[in-house]
DNA sequence: GGTCTGCAGCTTTTT
DNA sequence: GCTGCAGACC
């Protein structure tokens, strides 16, 4: 029996509204996955079966999150349920009918890199330079009309033609073409095909009408058009539809969620009945009113605003770093400190705008011996070895899939380049046929007399694996690929660091593989591939457990920690550059901003750094518009405490160090009263003993910027050097102690 | 057909 | 500073 006590009364209201659409406006922190839960457990309780329940959440970790809690409170009966994201429910509802839509069952799902290599090669096809039209605006341009649900002559219509947007017109009608041909689906494609299914085959629609008698739809604030029209079309007359979200936390504008879907959902339903989740349990005091305060600078919200009955805490640490490598070793050293009194590492996260800045945050904690998980970034599935394995595994299971035979067909190296596979292209072409026939078909194509050896020979490879297929396991399959194509070769004979490591990446996709298996008794190949292609990267990660979170602001969405850095809040990385010209992006921004400083339980750190490597550039950044939106009153003053210095770099540790560093003594201010200075001050000792400046070297001063060293007096600490900057002001500094950086050249 | 080298472009964010 | 690609050379 759940005890739903344990809720406040709009919580109690939400889980006990079944009947009618239902719309929770729930803020950060409010206890929204709670509510989802008791929900779905309370329906179970009085009755509705649960394989009547469908739960849609956002990412592949927030279902099992929920499957799991939702175990915890009705038992067993959570398995029947469907709680799953969007592209895995479609990926499910098409496995089954997909055969009405004239495609095979083992269509494949394509990625980002499959995208582009269809449209790169459409581009070649249709001779559109890359310059005039690169592939990636191309690849953008049909996800956008995809996301609207526009057909390339939608598309055309709504933009207009012209010659431009005829050739771009003609590429997404020619990325349609060749989808269809090699019997595969992109993301965008997972929910619009699973629409065409569900309208054009009424029967399929009542399967699912009568099957879905709840849904629930979780970040709700991210769903697109397409994605809406589905819960629409699935939601039917019966209306028993909860879709909770926040307005704030709307992130994925740029992926086509439509914010609109939740500001006008009243419209849409008209006999909808609205709840507003505003008490947080999360956060204290001082992160909630930085939160509203930030957040408060965006206009066309849902008014709400965010209370807790929690003590203010602790308030708000602004470290104010040198460089990248200060800020990190600053991280490093406060998890270390924050571990010390008393938080676990799995309660502590590092955020940051894009996955780039990773990099040096990393290299600190290794430095400071500090067990870290980084989510996002370089996938495992994206490297190379691990593509090429999986792209044997998709050509057998789906032979129409012409980018992964392309991918294959001459890797390992056997001998059949270019001219030979744009042979065997045209001849399949013609035919009709995908590119692995025409290869089979060797003795037909037209090949010259050595290619056709090559050829023949790669034919008898596939056949005989394609047996394997379908006679043994996923894993037994992935064995006979690595033994009889020669794979491992390239890398057993060479023993370096890079071939050890694609061997280890190679036998830890075996690894997946047979954990898959386990898992999964029943699931072939097949289903191994689009548990590969959907449930991705960070998913399959264990328990974060011991180690501290770094990740980017945006996969940090839905979860919550109790110590919270949020690294780089500076103005071109936080808010990023392209965001400053437009206003809608800029909100986006901030919501993300806000997002961010919501994750935190208990502290909340921010940094930024004064100069910063970027692109092979040092750039000194303002400090992000954001920080200076949270009253000076939330935010804390004092030091640092220990000496924030970094010895130089291990020589293993592949850092770089671009310029010398020196301590610095009395930083300058900001304007922010109470921000904390780089290097605590200046209480490093100066380490070096030989001369670090030269005559004619760059360097960058705090206040008065770059400038170049003429000349230069004693030797060690005791150097003094003269330095005109650039502005034109000139002057002698004690090198050891003014705040100067050597710049390289 | 394979391999090496030098250069351009690049980084938002993810299912 | 890294990656992917084009062009040159074997």
């Amino acid at each position: 029996m759940i005890d739903l006590n344990s809720l406040n009364p709009p919580q109690k209201e939400a889980v006990l509204h079944t009947e009618g659409p239902l719309l929770v406006l729930a803020g950060a922190g409010s206890g929204k996955t709670r509510v989802l839960t008791y929900r779905i457990a309370h329906l179970i309780e009085n009755g509705v079966m649960p394989w009547h329940i469908l739960a849609i959440t956002f990412t592949n970790k927030a279902a099992r999150e929920m499957l799991e809690r939702v175990r915890k409170l009705a038992g067993e009966a959570a398995e029947d349920c469907w709680i799953s994201t969007f592209h895995s429910c479609c990926a499910r509802i098409l496995r089954r009918d997909i055969e009405k839509l004239g495609y095979k069952r083992q269509f494949a799902i394509y990625d980002e890199d499959d995208k582009m290599s269809v449209i790169k090669s459409l581009c070649k096809e249709k001779a559109l330079s890359e310059k005039e039209f690169p592939p990636k605006l191309i690849r953008s341009a049909i996800s956008d009309a995809k996301n609207k649900m526009l057909s390339p002559e939608d598309w055309l219509r709504e933009e207009g033609n012209s010659a431009r947007t005829r050739a771009i017109f003609e590429v997404y009608q020619g990325y349609e073409h060749t989808l269809k041909a090699n019997n595969a689906l992109d993301f965008d494609d997972l929910i619009l095909k699973t629409l065409e299914l569900l309208a054009e085959n009424p029967p399929v629609l009542e399967y699912y009408r009568d099957k879905f008698r709840y849904i629930l739809v979780d970040e709700y604030q991210d769903t697109n058009l397409a994605q809406y029209e589905l819960v629409r079309l699935l939601t039917g007359e019966r209306h028993n539809l909860c879709v909770v979200g926040d307005d704030d936390q709307s992130i994925y504008g740029w992926r086509g969620a439509d914010i609109r879907n939740i500001l006008e959902f009243e419209k849409d339903f008209p006999d909808t009945h609205t709840i507003k989740l505003e008490q947080n349990y999360r956060s204290t005091g001082n992160i909630l009113d930085a939160a509203n305060q930030v957040i408060a600078h965006n206009e066309g919200r849902k008014e709400k605003e965010l209370w807790t009955e929690a003590e203010a805490g602790e308030p708000i640490t602004l470290y104010d770093a040198l460089d990248e490598r200060d800020e990190a070793a600053y991280i490093a050293n406060m998890a270390r400190r924050r571990q010390e009194m008393g938080t676990r590492p799995g309660e502590i996260a590092v955020l940051y705008r894009t996955n780039g800045q990773s990099r040096v945050i990393e290299e600190a904690f290794v430095r400071a011996g500090e067990t870290y998980r980084v989510y996002g970034g370089l996938k495992f599935y994206d490297r190379k070895e691990v593509k090429d394995l999986i792209a044997y595994m998709r050509c057998l299971v789906n032979p129409d899939d012409d980018v992964s035979t392309r991918r294959i067909i001459n890797e390992p190296k056997r001998s059949i380049g270019e001219s030979t596979v744009e042979r065997l292209a045209n001849y399949a072409q013609a035919n009709e046929m995908s590119l692995l026939s025409a290869a089979l078909d060797y003795e037909n194509a037209g090949l010259t007399a050595r290619a056709r050896t090559s050829v023949a020979m790669f034919a008898e490879l596939m056949i005989d694996l394609t047996e394997v297929l379908y006679s043994g396991t996923p894993s037994e399959f992935l064995q006979a690929v690595l033994d009889r194509t020669g794979y491992l070769k390239q890398f057993t004979e060479v023993k370096n660091e890079e071939n050890e490591a694609r061997l280890e990446n190679i036998s830890e996709l075996q690894g997946a593989v047979t954990e898959y298996e386990q898992q999964n008794p029943q699931g072939g190949v097949t289903d191994f591939l689009e548990n590969v292609a959907l449930v991705t990267d960070l998913d399959n990660m264990n328990e974060t457990g011991g180690a501290i979170t770094l990740m980017t602001l945006h996969s940090a969405k839905g979860l919550e920690f109790d110590c919270v850095f949020l690294a780089g809040m500076e103005e071109t990385i936080f808010p990023i550059s392209r965001a400053m010209f437009d206003d809608n992006q800029m909100e986006e921004e901030r919501r993300l901003c806000y997002v961010g400083i919501t994750r935190a339980k208990k502290k909340l750190f921010m940094t930024h750094a004064r100069t910063r490597m970027l692109y092979n550039n040092r750039q000194a950044n303002q400090i992000s518009r954001f920080v200076s939106e949270i009253p000076t009153r939330l935010i804390q003053g004092g030091r640092a405490g220990g000496a924030m210095r970094i010895p130089p770099a291990a020589p293993g540790l592949k850092a770089r160090q671009s310029y010398d560093r020196r301590p610095a003594a009395n930083a300058g201010s900001l304007g922010i009263p109470g921000v904390q200075k780089g290097f605590g001050g200046g209480s490093a000792p100066a380490q070096p003993t030989q001369n670090l400046f030269s005559v004619g070297d760059r360097v960058m001063h705090r206040m008065f910027g770059p400038g170049t060293v003429m000349e230069l007096a004693g030797t060690g600490n005791a150097q003094r050097a003269r330095i005109k900057f650039d502005s034109g002001t000139e002057r002698i500094f004690a090198v050891n102690a003014a705040p100067i950086l050597k710049m390289r050249k």
